[in-house]
DNA sequence: ATTAATTATTGGTTCAACCAGTAAACCACG
DNA sequence: CGTGGTTTACTGGTTGAACCAATAATTAAT
C-alpha cells in the first residue's frame, strides 16, 4: 500500500518558495521583490502563476504591491498573520502555543459557563468519553480538536470559533505537536473532565483561574466541594 | 481640496465581493463556486483575475479548489481565520474583540515581566506619557497600537506579536473601536501607568490577576504595596 | 452485469499582448 | 543656469485564447 502523494500545484511550491525567502531575510523587509517578469523567469514559471502565489502572499500580509513601482515586501513581525506561525520554525513557538491554548480555553470554558446548553455539554461529554478509548496518535489528536472545537461553540463566541480555525491549522503544520499531547494523556483525559465540571459549575472567573493556575487556596476548597 | 480616492484594483474588488457572497450564505457551505469560466464571465472580468481573486480567498480559508471538479466552498466557521474577523459585521464582535484583547494584554505583561528589558520598559513610559498629551481620535488609537506592538515586543513572543498584528487589522476595519477607546480614554491611560508598574513589578501571576479582574484583598494589597 | 475506453467538464498553466500608474531622463524655455 | 513640462522606460494590472491535467459521467466492449 502506498501512501498517496498529492501532486501540489506550481502556485503552492511557489509560495512556500516564495515565504520561505521572505521569512529567511533573502528578501528583507522595505526591500522590493525582483520585478515579476523577471522574477517568473528565474523560477521557471509564468508570470500568471506567480501573481497567483503573490496574491496569496499579499493575504498572508508578507507583501504589498504598489502599481507602477514593485512589490514591497513587509516586515512579518510587523504586518504577519498569526497563520504565518505554521510555516515558522522554532522550538520555543511549542511551549508559546501551548499557553496560548490555554489562555485560550479559559476564555472559553468561562464564556462557556454563561452560555453552553445542555446539549453542548452532552456532546462535550461523549467526546471526552471517547477519548479513553482512543490510542494515542493521530485519533487521539483528532478527538482533542474535536473537543476543543465543541468547546469553542459552546462559549458562542465568533472570534473564539475562528481564532481556533486558525489555531488548529497552526497544530496541524507542527508534527511535535501530537508527541507533546499524547505524552500528556492522561493530564488532558482528567482535564476534559474537569473542563466540563467547570462548565456545569457555572462560575465564570472560578473557571478561569482554574485554568490558568490562578486558584487561591480558598478557591480550591469552594471547587472541591463543585466536584 | 479632494480626498485621494484610490482605485481599487478589479482583484480586491472581486475578493470583496466573492466573500461577502460568502459568508451570507449565497454560496452555502460545502457547494461548489460556478465553474471559472462562467463565474467570471459573470462577473464580468477575466478568467486570469478571477483567479487570483480565488488565490486570495483560498489563503483566508474561505474555498478549497478540486482539480476537474470544482471550487468548494468552506464552512468559515470551521475553517475561517480570525482575520476575517475585520469583514464580519456583528456588534457583539466589538465587545468580543476588547475581550480578547485584555486576555491577550494578561498574557503580554505576565512575560514581559520575565522579559522585559530596560529599554523596553523605558519606550513604553515614553509612549504612555505621549498618549497624554494626545487629543482623543485617530491619533491616540495610533499611540494605542503602538503601546500594545511595544508590549508584545516585550514579551518576547513571536505568538503575540503576530496575534496583535492580526488584531491591529481587524481593529483599524471596525470605526466603531475608536470610539470605544476615546471614550474611556482616562481609565486606558491609568492602565498603561499600571501595566508599566506591573511589568516593573516582575510578578507574572499578579499581573495576569491584575488584569484579568481576579486579584483577591490580599492580592491587593500585596500590588499597592509595590505601587 | 461488469469492465474498460471515451468524452465532457473542471481547475491549472502558459503565451503574447496591451492597459495604467510611476519615476527618472530629457529637453525646451525663461 | 535652473525651472518646468514632456517623453520614455519600467513597473504592476488585465485581457484573450489556447492548451494541459484531473475527475466523473457516458459509452462501448466483453
Amino acid at each position: 500500500m502506498t501512501t498517496k502523494i498529492q501532486a501540489q500545484r506550481a502556485v503552492d511550491l511557489t509560495v512556500n518558495h516564495l515565504r520561505a525567502d521572505i521569512l529567511s531575510g533573502k528578501y528583507p523587509p522595505e526591500s522590493k521583490l525582483p520585478p515579476e517578469r523577471q522574477l517568473s523567469s528565474d523560477l521557471g514559471i509564468n508570470r500568471l502563476t506567480l501573481r497567483a502565489a503573490l496574491s496569496h502572499l499579499e493575504a498572508e500580509g508578507l507583501l504589498q504591491p504598489k502599481h507602477g513601482q514593485g512589490v514591497i515586501v513587509l516586515d512579518y513581525q510587523n504586518s504577519g498573520s498569526l497563520e504565518l506561525l505554521a510555516h515558522i520554525d522554532d522550538d520555543a513557538l511549542i511551549e508559546e502555543l501551548l499557553v496560548l491554548r490555554r489562555n485560550f480555553a479559559a476564555e472559553a470554558v468561562a464564556l462557556a459557563c454563561d452560555h453552553a446548553s445542555h446539549r453542548h455539554i452532552n456532546k462535550l461529554q461523549s467526546i471526552a468519553n471517547r477519548q479513553l478509548d482512543t490510542d494515542a496518535g493521530q485519533n487521539y489528536l483528532e478527538g482533542d480538536i474535536a473537543f476543543i472545537k465543541e468547546l469553542v461553540a459552546a462559549s458562542g463566541s465568533m472570534t473564539l470559533i475562528l481564532l481556533f480555525n486558525t489555531i488548529e491549522r497552526i497544530m496541524r503544520a507542527k508534527p511535535q505537536i501530537p508527541i507533546e499531547l499524547l505524552s500528556d494523556k492522561t493530564a488532558s483525559q482528567s482535564s476534559y473532565r474537569a473542563l466540563i465540571a467547570l462548565i456545569r459549575y457555572r462560575n465564570p472567573d472560578l473557571a478561569r483561574k482554574a485554568i490558568l493556575g490562578l486558584m487561591s487556596p480558598e478557591d480550591e476548597q469552594n471547587l472541591q466541594k463543585a466536584l
